[in-house]
DNA sequence: TAAAATCCCATGTAATTCCATGGCAACCCA
DNA sequence: TGGGTTGCCATGGAATTACATGGGATTTTA
């Protein structure tokens, strides 16, 4: 099965269309001719929880969430409660001809995008930032791995041998 | 499958009426040519158990209902009062010309609708909701997401798909 | 026949489709 | 191997369509 990987930062227009990047395309087309429903792709987006992003994906990502509430019974309480949120707040965004979705004015707010918008890839769904806070919150996550490696001692090599070339991780290298 | 997504936001003119979000009503006209008869799509519309909210949907809903009367043996007490409860309220809203429906007054009532009506996708069916007390109802929807979301794992992506893919960064994948 | 419900048409706005362009990179052919 | 060519992709703007909404006409009901 395939994936979204890699980063892509397309320009937003004064309409809110962007381009989605030609790979991510693919994989969505291929996820939705797989599908039981003909007809164009579409994707799935919605403002991540807990950061200035929003998450989408693919028929994949709605089924995902379809998994979650079916564990709780019809009509319960608590399956209309988490409905609201899961399913309230997502956005059915089609892809037009040339491969662009429109981004309405809420999801933007929530990212903070502006001229430009980052997508990156994460495997089964992809995350849209606002380019400048992205590179913040990568830098930061680098940090705290650096620190965590410090704490346990993981490794007390390289000073700063690594850090000029803004390899994309030597963090993630080293996980198991 | 088609679910109900997205929350929008319609007129109540001084007649009861209010348009159908137009995404929804793809949804119920393919769940109606779907169903067995033919002819114009309609709206089961009922007073929610206990929000002031509306439920609504089309025929895979009325299924939903039937579903639960299934397991309750025929001329059962629990059976006529469940029926009762679930179907007695039900009214059944036809879609005009223009792809709008029309709330009568006691359906208003329960909702507390005036000006303006939320409509709420919830995947399956959707509810109607003033726009004032919906903002209540998604707040408190998210704060109980962000509690639960650790017991039933929402983060599911971190099950492998980022690790193998080669995705940039696991940064990117740990929200928090 | 009065009141209410339903149908029909008009309109402004917002959203979607369509077409044209420029850059980039892979490919081909000398 | 270098110059040229072709095709894909992102982008901008204009034309077209869809949608929500208001008002009026027509039918139904009490």
């Amino acid at each position: 099965m395939d994936r979204f990987v890699s980063t892509f930062t397309n320009r937003l227009d004064a309409k809110g269309r962007v381009s989605v990047p030609a790979p991510f395309r693919s994989v969505l087309e291929r996820q939705w001719s797989a599908a039981p429903l003909g007809g164009g792709a579409s994707i799935y987006c919605y403002p991540a929880l807990d950061a200035p992003a929003l998450d989408a994906g693919g028929e994949g990502l709605a089924q995902t969430i379809d998994g979650l509430l079916e564990g709780l019974p019809d009509y319960s309480d608590e399956r209309d409660e988490l409905s609201v949120a899961l399913y309230g707040d997502v956005q059915l965004l089609s892809i037009d001809g040339d491969g662009r979705i429109v981004l309405s004015e809420s999801l933007r707010s929530h990212a903070g995008l502006d001229a430009h918008v980052t997508f990156v890839g994460l495997g089964q769904k992809f995350q849209i930032w606002a380019p400048e806070r992205f590179e913040e919150r990568r830098r930061r996550a680098r940090e705290k791995v650096r620190e965590t490696r410090k704490l346990i001692g993981l490794s007390q090599r390289d000073k700063g041998a690594g850090a000029g070339g803004g390899a994309p991780d030597d963090a993630a290298s080293s996980d198991e």
